[in-house]
DNA sequence: GCCAACGTTGGC
DNA sequence: GCCAACGTTGGC
């Protein structure tokens, strides 16, 4: 069981975006970067994701679960790149936003913090935990 | 809107 | 295989 870290800009992919694809899910696709496309390789069915509003927000907005192994991305043709399925878990009550990870002494060595560019980015344990507090869940969502 | 950081491309 | 040039991302 493996946390991770999803970005997307909400012009293009938004929460709501994602919430409206309900239980079926959708793939994550468009990710272009050989980091980003090794870690959905490493992805399991049930692995928990935060989904995170990059650019205008800057904030960590719901969580999300795997629910496809990587497989082919349907948007490209070349052959290389691949994509996982992802489907919405539940808001976070108090979206936590870019400054106040910043600010949390415990979470200075989320890559958020130091590779803001990574789209798909692991989590440790103990990051999920503290962001997940942080956003005002009562319990830790189960995979 | 700017620019730093990073990734990719292509010439050598 | 190196590295300069270029493009893109995303925080500020």
């Amino acid at each position: 069981m493996a946390y991770w870290l999803f970005k997307s800009e909400p012009g293009t992919w938004s929460w709501d975006d994602q919430k409206a694809a309900g239980a079926k899910g959708t793939e994550w696709d468009g990710v272009r970067n050989y980091q980003a496309r090794n870690f959905m390789r490493d992805m399991k069915v049930g692995d928990l994701g935060f989904f995170y509003h990059s650019v205008k927000e800057k904030q960590v907005v719901g969580i999300v679960k795997v629910s496809a192994e990587a497989h082919p991305d349907s948007t490209d043709d070349t052959g290389k790149w691949e994509c996982v399925d992802l489907v919405e878990v539940c808001d976070l009550a108090n979206p936590v936003h870019l400054d106040e990870i910043k600010n949390e002494p415990k979470l200075q060595e989320m890559v958020l913090v130091n590779n803001s560019r990574l789209s798909v980015q692991p989590v440790s344990a103990q990051e999920w935990e503290i962001v997940c507090r942080m956003g005002g869940l009562k319990k830790l969502p189960k995979s």
